[in-house]
DNA sequence: GGATAATTGTAGACACTGTCAACTACGTTG
DNA sequence: CAACGTAGTTGACAGTGTCTACAATTATCC
């Protein structure tokens, strides 16, 4: 039997076309190869031809969706304040993962084939947080000091951010009976939060610990 | 062939245990009923006498995890002083997922099996979850307000922290030549920026937009 | 052009998986 | 003693990833 695709040049392209489409209705958990080869009408071993394993064909699929991610990252509306446009990137982060849950999870809740495999994933995924590292950088000094306070701020953002969606794609709060109003409001309370936590600088004399508590005075959190 | 197991009442008890040794040395992606049965001696079905399927086998063993984790923090040294004790509780919270990161990769990390089918896990992942919301409602008043500020809170020091787990255990940071010093001291940051981000209030006419940067003058952040 | 080599796809096997069904051994209870 | 429920065994079945051997097609080089 020859070619029931119409490309027969792209049979790459359309393995990952349909393993998406597989992973779309059965979980990547259950993608197979096989699967894909059956949808595509041609024998188990084909997409073998273009991808040295199942993961290296995961790997790729992984890799587009950080393109992707990356580029929804990356036309956010800007204004030119930069705070308000590193707001506007917590919005698009948890906008991406909301509404492309299946990449999310793709990316950021499968457990990662070997890096050293996979070189290109790596690759890309530093691409997408570096948009995150570059804007914090942006508006700090250039010197090492200021890279460091600009890195650590990225990491507390990338952790707040991941920690809501991936806690929001677990689908568990329903389970949490929360005050009303609280799940509603989510979003914009944390992206508020998060933004509060930027400010954060280590107390002075602080070789090894760091009290927990904050420093004075600010809202009337505690009434 | 009878009994190669000691106690031949708690057959289930050692699948529980050679299932926990098989995830610790083959991932939790790769244990396999069989593998148990193997282990134990048994025939490949045996275990089915003790767990419907193997996500039962699973849930079970992550709801012993999420038992042992609930106890951790709870076991965490107390002062007395409610911001310094939430403050432990997130260095506990670190710590766990740092010193059992098995356990906590099958409890956060790993895709959950349908909750409907598994009433008993939901119910001690809930418990989990509520010590620390306990423990932030009871800084606060006991009305409805005080108590969606509380579940607000937990959100976001569950997010901050399950975030930096899951990116830490992903063994990420390395690839991203992050500035010198941030890893190491990245704990102690994470928490002092949690800290502070529990301040924030939604500012006052905030019906459905709330500006992401932070109200005005704390720290010689940006300098 | 025609021989040669590389690429692409197929077919069959192997070892592995979860799980269903039928079977055996045994302690309890009527 | 007979009936029965329980725990464990054995054997099947439909899946899986991937190895190997094979055929067909296409590209390359003299």
């Amino acid at each position: 039997m020859g070619k029931t695709i119409e490309q027969t040049a792209s049979l790459k392209e359309a393995c990952v076309q349909a393993a998406r489409e597989v992973i779309a209705d059965k979980g990547v958990e259950n993608l197979s190869m096989r699967d894909v080869a059956r949808k595509l009408g041609i024998s188990h071993q084909a997409p073998y031809r273009h991808f040295e394993s199942r993961d290296h064909l995961l790997a790729e699929i992984m890799r587009r969706c950080f393109v992707d991610f990356a580029q929804h990252l990356d036309r956010r509306p800007r204004t030119g304040d930069p705070d308000i446009d590193l707001g506007a990137m917590g919005h698009a982060y948890l906008d991406y993962a909301q509404r492309n849950p299946l990449e999310y999870r793709l990316m950021f809740g499968t457990p990662w084939p070997e890096p050293a495999d996979h070189p290109e994933l790596v690759q890309y995924a530093v691409a997408a947080f570096n948009m995150l590292r570059d804007s914090l950088r942006s508006m700090h000094g250039n010197d090492e000091q200021s890279h460091a306070q600009a890195d650590r701020q990225a990491m507390f953002i990338w952790s707040g951010l991941h920690g809501m969606a991936s806690i929001t794609q677990a689908n568990v709060m329903q389970h949490l009976s929360l005050a009303a109003g609280v799940e509603a409001d989510l979003r914009s309370d944390m992206l508020g939060r998060i933004g509060l936590g930027l400010q954060w600088v280590a107390p002075l004399g602080s070789g090894k610990k760091v009290s927990p508590q904050p420093p004075e005075k600010p809202g009337k959190s505690r009434p």
